[in-house]
RNA sequence: GGCCCCGUGGCGCAACUGAAUAGCGCAUCAGAUUUCGGCUCUGAGGGUUACAGGUUUGAAUCCUGUCGGGGUCACCA
């Protein structure tokens, strides 16, 4: 029980005894540094309720919690706002509670508590990994830990595109310019390999446009004839065919691809419970549309096609069959979330980690889903996210301006190497113990510089100088890590037991109340879906240490119990660092 | 053009979903530290929260309009 819930009820009552009046909720921030006092209640939001003025309402209700709880020494009133200072015999007691419980902050899976899946990554197996992944990727996978540590269960998939036309394209260039070249013949991951055909064969069409146009032809019917685009046209009837070369072909080299993304995704650091592949799934969704048809949901124009009328809710009209009974993009995606459901009776909602430029897409998926009736739509969420800039301006893989994924994680883990040499503390560091070391830095500094900024907003991304080590950052936050365990190595006696007769000092008071909002910070970003609520939150939580940790002497202190009680602090931060960072998926180091 | 998102000191970001004098980092300037890791800490300067109205006891936050940036309006995925 947090102070915040103490009072809330303890007013409730005083209020109820004063004024016989019930009120739903009690407002509550943080005391400004300029007046004295822990906690501030705003009395304005009240005024609803009660008629009267702030001021009074604030003195009775102070004078109420001062005489009839424990926690409240004295109090004083600024305009409508209630300033409450809070013993210390309640941050003792309420420090020693948590002070041996393991993960303080996480809720263990409630039982009557519905799953949730999360959707990300989501890769073509014709490209490898790029900067846009990177950001789908840490969040996706972040706000699936923070969901799991809210209480849920949570289920981390991805959805493979694997078929279609663009994965032919890469079969047929390397069937004719491949020489049988292998990941183990060239020493190329194998998403690195099949993307660089997938290259080969944009380059080839473009040649052959090109030729086709100087021999007279109109540049639109170039486009479309050109024998190269022909040929993988005919290789997708095959594909769709079942030919039996074809799809041995598609086989072998989307296994390549799954291995090479399997190598980028465990240097991410993140991983799934479920593969969804296209190819099992594009077909779904058309039994479905059938199903609507009848209750009224889509209608059929005179050509055949679906279609529903989402006019009325401010949207157009959307195509969901075509006029030949083939499926589009979103009758897949009605068909795939069903079938999640029944594959996994027990999930009550989904999280889709997409770009924002399919926002408009989610929302007419999600409305379709609505108005066919089923009742978990309004558990539905587009994790948004915007586009990650380059300074040169926007990202295309054709013209070589992506960032690749794996070479920005080395590039990050090469800085991370380079600083630590100069200033790290490493002599006890064996060189795979290091060269480990500078990962968990140069990664700590992406993920948290990506993670600790709002999905919605864009971000504009220089590879050389974006990086700071230096203030708000992950490396900052992990050095302070490091410096609590070095802190703890030293300390050469019993701190496990609990102490409670001693002076509080008020950076002692401050640890406390931020280490106290933990739990509640982890169910905001639940909700909110937020990363960035983490990263600010053990932001702060550094920012007060350091403070704290500047003031008074830990190990030096004079007073025994004041010592193991700094200490005891100093571990219950560091553990609480460790378990926010985790929820980011960055690693902290025991020195760095 | 319709719809959606974004706009906060020079730069990068916050503000618990409407509350006190809008916080923090980088950069700049001035200090502190006989001690536990000098990648630390304390302080100063720097803002009409793009602009104009409105609602409210109270607006960066909600509403309307304008401007600027981006996205989207495919029988592509």
């Amino acid at each position: 029980m947090n102070i915040q819930n103490t009072l809330e009820s303890a007013i409730k009552k005083g209020i109820k005894s004063i004024y016989n009046v019930d009120v739903p909720k009690i407002e509550f921030q943080d005391t400004r540094k300029d007046f004295e006092g822990d906690i501030t209640m705003v009395v304005f939001s009240l005024l609803k309720y009660i008629k009267g003025n702030p001021f009074e309402i604030a003195t009775k209700l102070g004078e109420y919690l001062q005489e009839n709880t424990d926690q409240v020494t004295h109090y004083n009133v600024v305009k409508g706002f209630l300033n409450i200072v809070i013993s210390n015999d309640y941050y003792f007691n309420s420090f020693n509670d948590i002070l041996n419980i393991k993960n303080f902050g996480f809720k263990n899976v409630a039982k009557n508590e519905k799953a949730v899946m999360v959707e990300y990554s989501s890769p073509n197996t014709n490209k490898p990994l790029h900067l846009g992944h990177i950001r789908n990727n840490l969040l996706g996978y972040s706000v699936s830990e923070i969901i799991a540590a809210s209480g849920k269960k949570v289920y981390k998939t991805q959805i493979i595109n694997d078929r279609g036309i663009h994965i032919c394209k890469s079969m047929l260039a390397w069937e004719k310019f491949g020489n049988g070249e292998t990941p183990e013949s060239t020493g190329l991951k194998g998403d690195k390999l099949v993307g660089n055909y997938y290259v080969k064969f944009d380059q080839e069409y473009k040649k052959e446009i090109e030729q086709l146009v100087a021999d007279g032809k109109d540049i639109g019917e170039a486009k479309k004839n050109a024998p190269i685009l022909l040929e993988a046209k005919e290789m997708l009837l095959k594909w769709e065919a079942g030919d039996k070369q074809v799809v041995a072909l598609w086989k072998k080299m989307n296994h390549w691809v799954y291995n090479g993304f399997d190598i980028s995704y465990k240097d991410l650091g993140v991983d799934f419970d479920i593969n969804y592949y296209e190819s099992n799934t594009y077909l779904l969704g058309k039994d479905v549309v059938a199903d609507g048809l009848k209750k009224g949901v889509f209608y059929k124009k005179e050509d055949g096609s679906v279609w529903i009328d989402l006019t009325d809710e401010g949207l157009d009209e959307k195509i969901v069959l075509r006029a030949d009974g083939t499926a589009v993009y979103i009758t897949q995606d009605i068909g795939t979330a069903i079938q999640r459901i029944k594959d996994y009776p027990d999930i009550g909602g989904m999280v889709y980690t997409v770009g924002n430029e399919q926002d408009y897409h989610f929302k007419v998926l999600f409305l379709i889903l609505k108005k066919l009736g089923f009742s978990w739509f309004e558990n539905l969420h587009h994790l948004s996210y915007g586009m990650v800039d380059l300074p040169e301006g926007k990202m295309k893989s054709r013209e070589g301006t992506v960032v690749d994924a794996d070479d920005l994680m080395v590039e990050m883990t090469n800085t991370a190497r380079e600083i630590s040499q100069e200033l790290g503390k490493l002599e006890a560091y064996t060189t795979p113990e290091k060269e480990k070391l500078y990962k968990t830095i140069g990664l700590g500094a992406l993920k948290y510089y990506i993670l600790k900024v709002d999905p919605k907003k864009r971000i504009l991304f220089n590879p050389k100088e974006s990086i700071d080590f230096n203030g708000n950052t992950g490396p900052f936050i992990q050095y302070t890590y490091a410096r609590i365990q070095s802190i703890l190595r030293k300390a050469d006696f019993d701190y496990t037991n609990t102490i409670s007769d001693i002076e509080i000092h008020p950076k002692e008071k401050a640890l406390i109340k931020q280490i106290q909002n933990f739990p509640l910070v982890i169910q905001q970003a639940a909700q909110n879906l937020s990363p960035a609520l983490i990263a600010n939150y053990t932001y702060d939580l550094v920012k007060d240490y350091n403070s704290f940790y500047q003031s008074v002497p830990i190990l030096g202190s004079e007073n025994k119990n004041e010592k193991i009680f700094r200490t005891q602090i100093s571990k219950k931060v560091g553990d609480t660092i460790k378990l926010a960072f985790s929820l980011l998926g960055i690693d902290v180091p025991e020195r760095m």
